[in-house]
DNA sequence: ATTTTTTCCCAAAACGTTTTGGAAAATAAT
DNA sequence: ATTATTTTCCAAAACGTTTTGGGAAAAAAT
């Protein structure tokens, strides 16, 4: 059924060499027969092989997600919105995606290694990077193209795309500090990564500016994939401090335990308590009241790590790319000016 | 740096031929060679480029799936349950797997067309199936190998997998009619999709033998990519009737909605009201109370449907894998025997 | 009427495997 | 010592492209 590049050149009187340089669009091909050959391949529906292009030219065109899934990475609706982002805007390069699931994140430097060294894919994307992370220093010993989604601590040139947490936090804080808040409490995500250890850092910053002092017990941490159920414990344990917080910062992700928590001890969110998250994931549109949001743009970064790392691809040396991206504040009602008692 | 075939054979002083068959552990090389290859090979790192692969064999090893991101998929958590079950099945045959998110429906049909077409892919991975669904019979027209997860009306033999969401709603409706509700209501996606047309069904016949009528006031839809805010108006609604329903079946990607609605109408989940959802999603885990759910088994499901494939792809007929699956019910605490006033 | 240039085309090699169809060498049977 | 059989290996073809390095014909310049 499927033509080839032999047969059509065949019915065409044509060598396969000029059939391929005609549709490619070469000038040492006549216009005429140029478009004869793209006349006879529209009509037999030929299209070359995607395989037989990535063996010639050494290109798979195509790019390579690792995940784990004891990460639950699939939880964070931000992560999903990246991933559309991504995927459409590969489409339109001609790229494909692959992802790859590890069973566990030990298994997650092996599934790397597996499509590196396989060559199954040209460049890799990196979600949820750590301080220190073996996947980027393999990626770097291999001397092969990757963007980062986040920071890492390794110094060698690398690109990286990364929302600016740290200023995101600072900001929450200042704000929060504005409406006459001084007990602002911290629920974050494991330090380990690089991600919750700069919303730490703004956090401090934040206070510092405000002239607050640091409490280390308004800080809690939650271990990854346990969201949920740790920040229901942590909110309940911070508000039978002697003194509680009468505001709370933290990412989205960790919203509905901390909703339930407080729904639990009928506390009225944006009146009794203060609540800013970063991410500004459906429950943050659609709770009641809305909440306060620090918004990435998901779709947007998506498709900016597709140009970048079509730019690496290309030849331009990666440390050109290294951008951090600021939230924009969303101001709704889970938000209010403390209630002096 | 990576060794290919023909330089290793020449290291060895055997033909690619020899090096190649004593790899595949074929019997008409020597023991002592073969070991000698092996040796060779793991010093020299050396691995079969999986691209020349491919094009001798005619086979990519890569399966695909086809998803539009205005349907929301990624916010099904148990999509995504899905996903990470077929990854991890599919990597442990030695498969890639590959993801195409449209642009938007329409071109839904373009990106499958671009995987077959271009024999990226040897097998299609089909979710969120229509009764009427192009990409089923553009499939079926092609004699392409895929497995559906959910069904659709085309009569021609095909595998799939699927959840008995008439059994499920089924259940559920029996098992409130026991707790003693006689108003129960609906709320359903939209009926252009399979399985909440089967969802339908299951509520009717449930309702049914328990000799209860069916009232099409109790039957809301929402529409896909809409289930959050929907289902809070729809419940504000239902609640309104003259007569409200005590309980309310719904799938569980819904559950945020109805639950605001309901605590903003101060009925107490459990208590006032009765709730089932399908799907054991995470919320119904850590709500307060923790809802009664229809669980399905995601990650089994991603797993058997790369079963399936893999059989189909070994040259089993399609028709021989039709399997609709029991959800099983899990009882907690958002049910209770109707509170009679 | 030559020579030079331009236009248009193509044969062959290459990408890295696997499979096919033997052939040589070693072993066994006569 | 032959012949038959088994063991072990390999050359060549094939998968479907693109690129390289010309070469013949046509057009332009002399």
């Amino acid at each position: 059924m499927t033509v080839n590049l032999r047969q059509l050149a065949k019915l065409l009187e044509l060598s396969p060499t000029t059939v391929s340089r005609a549709l490619a669009g070469y000038s040492d091909v006549s216009t005429k027969t140029r478009n004869r050959v793209r006349v006879a391949a529209k009509k037999h529906n030929y299209h070359p092989s995607p395989v037989a292009q990535r063996l010639q030219k050494g290109k798979t065109e195509t790019i390579g997600i690792a995940l784990s899934p004891g990460q639950n990475y699939f939880k964070d609706t931000f992560f999903l919105d990246l991933l559309a982002g991504i995927s459409v805007s590969l489409s339109k390069v001609g790229y494909d995606l692959t992802i790859s699931v590890a069973p566990d994140s030990e298994h997650e430097i092996d599934s790397l290694r597996r499509m590196v060294q396989g060559k199954r894919v040209d460049g890799m994307i990196l979600t949820l990077t750590k301080a220190s992370d073996e996947r980027i220093s393999y990626l770097l010993d291999q001397e092969f193209p990757f963007v980062l989604y986040g920071r890492t601590e390794d110094k060698r040139p690398h690109a990286f795309l990364d929302m600016d947490g740290e200023l995101a936090f600072k900001e929450a804080c200042t704000y929060l500090t504005e409406l006459g808040h001084q007990r602002i409490a911290l629920i974050n995500g494991e330090p380990e990564y690089m991600f919750p250890a700069f919303c730490f850092d703004g956090y401090r910053n934040g206070l510092k500016s405000a002239g607050l002092a640091f409490d280390a017990e308004l800080v809690k941490e939650w271990r990854h994939g346990d969201a949920e159920l740790s920040s229901y414990q942590q909110t309940l344990e911070l508000m039978q401090l002697p003194e509680p917080p009468s505001a709370i910062v933290f990412q989205t992700e960790a919203a509905t335990g901390i909703l339930q928590a407080l729904q639990q001890l009928q506390l009225k969110v944006g009146a009794d308590i203060s609540l800013i998250g970063y991410d500004d994931l459906e429950i943050a549109k659609t709770n009641i009241p809305p909440l306060t949001t620090m918004r990435p743009q998901a779709s947007n970064a998506g498709v900016r790590l597709v140009g970048i790392l079509m730019k690496i691809l290309n030849g331009c040396s990666a440390e050109n790319f290294q951008e951090v991206w600021q939230a924009e504040m969303v101001q709704r009602n889970s938000t209010c000016r403390i209630n002096k008692n």
